[in-house]
Parts: structure tokens; sequence; C-alpha cells
DNA sequence: GACTTTTCGGAAAATTATTATCCGCTAGTT
DNA sequence: AACTAGCGGATAATAATTTTCCGAAAAGTC
């Protein structure tokens, strides 16, 4: 995975730095979807000169290269996630969280839009809202 | 529909003013989802004294009131829809413009993610992505 | 390994959509 | 017509993201 990213990165002429790949990395091993915020503080402690404009250059890096999709579930800052994979994400309106859907399968419901416009599609974002079981329970 | 958002708005407590109909039928007369901006320059000529401020607040009291549905589409601002159907939107890439897609039943997919996941939903959005038929034809 | 070139990271400032504040004024009620 | 709560407009504040600038670090070359 590390090679991977390292590969990727020389192939499209970027270089390959320790806070590139460390910012990767928490993206890679996080399901929690973490604003630039959330990675910049989660390197506080390895990187303590670490920029928030590093994370955000970063991230625009890793998008380009297709490492990375933008999740924009309608909060006051932008979600990230490692897995590109275009699955749906829903979150919970009292914490905040962001999950993934997983095991859905989209491609008849994105079949069926395709053939009832004239645009041509190139990608698509679903973004479920409503109240995750850890907040259901608390709200009882 | 301007007898209703008066009372509507009057029911809820809201005063009627000048403003408050105009930013909604601004709303209720366009299909391109416009940005508080855009409300804002189209009512220019009829309100020059008109404050952005103004229409922010205005569009949280129809949002508050179920008159208009707010769309996060991925861009650098929000648009708006004084239709408060659920249905699908779909963005240019290129030109920016936001559509809708109509006669989409997404019932049945809706209902497959609410037996696939432990969340309450509440809500959804979902987002296309592609190349409007004008921007198609430009490009060939 | 030293040299060169190009890109990078960090700090700080800039940008920009949106929200909050304050005050004279207006809508709605009596 | 008078009263009062809420409003509109101007302005400042907020906050996420982007840009700028420069010393430093990466990668290719010898």
């Amino acid at each position: 995975m590390d090679n991977d990213i390292t590969v990727l990165l020389r192939s499209r002429g970027f270089k390959v730095t320790p806070q590139r790949l460390a910012i990767y990395e928490v993206l890679y091993n996080s399901k929690e979807h973490p604003s630039a915020e959330m990675i910049f503080s989660r390197l506080q402690s390895v990187y303590p000169t670490m920029s928030l404009a590093t994370v955000y250059k970063t991230i625009e890096i890793l998008r380009e290269i297709g490492l990375v999709q933008i999740l924009n579930a309608g909060e006051d800052s932008f979600r990230y996630d490692a897995n590109t994979d275009n699955h749906p994400h829903i979150r919970c309106l009292i914490c905040g969280r962001v999950d993934d859907l997983e095991g859905v399968d989209s491609h008849h419901f994105i079949n069926m839009i395709a053939k009832q416009t004239d645009y041509k599609i190139t990608g698509q974002q679903f973004y479920f809202y409503g109240i995750c079981p850890e907040c259901q329970q608390k709200s009882n």
C-alpha cells in the first residue's frame, strides 16, 4: 500500500514526502471519513509542525491521482474517503458521524437514471441522513 | 401560491414582507436551483437595497416551514429548490448548471437501503454529475 | 556522495460563503 | 392611530479552504 502510493505519486510527477504518506495512511486506516481538521489533529503528535494547508494540498493531490474521494454530506466541512468505490454514505443528524453503506448494489438504479437523462453521466453521490444506532439508544 | 406562503408564514409566527414573497417567488419560478447570490442579483432591479443577509435569513425561514430544500451538489455554494419533493439532481461539471431528474422512482432503492442499515433513515439526497447536452455539443 | 533543479512544507495572509449583530423601521394586532 | 414584536439593511464576524512566499527537502545526474 505504501508502495502503491509511492509509485503513483512519482509516476505523476509528484514528490514522495513523509507528510503525504502520513496523510494517506490516516485516511486509509480510518472508517470515519475524517475532515481536514480531523486528519490534521491526528497527525499533531507525529508531525507537530504540520500545517493544515499541507493537509488540503495533499488531499487535492490524492484526489487527482484517484486515491481519495471527497464527500460533501452537507456539513460545514468536507469529509475524505480513501475508499474510492462509489458507495453510498449516511450521516447521523445528531452526532455527525458519517458511515459507509456497504454491500449496496446501485447499478440498476444508476442505469435507470442514465437512460432517462440527456446528460452524459460521469459519477454520482448518494447521501442518506438519519440517526445512528448509538444515538437512537441514547434518546430512549 | 402567494396565498399559501402568506398563510404559512403567519401561522408560524413569521411576518409577511415583500422581500420574503419576492425571494420565494424567484425560487418558485425558477428551474435552475439558484444560489443565494443568484437570487440576490435577480432581485437587484426590484429591490435595489436588498441585502444578501436577507436572502439567507429568508431562505432559512422558508426551509423551516418546508417550502424550500437546500441542495449541496458539491460546488462552492449551496443551491435552493422550491420543489421539496425528494427528487435527484444532476450537475454539469462544465457549466455548473443543476437540473432535476424528474420521473425517477427511488422508493425501491431507498427501501433496500433502509433494510440494510441500523440507522433510522429520515432523508436522502442523490447527486449525479456529468455533462449537460449543451456542453456536449460545444465540445464536439 | 556532491550538485542541480524542481517541487514541497510551513507560516501567514487572502478569499469567500455564510452567519451574527445592531438599530431604525414596518407588519400585524388592538 | 398606537403598540410591539419581529424585520431589513449595513456591517462586522466567522470559519473552511486557498494562495503566497521562501527556506528546505526530494530525485535525477554526474
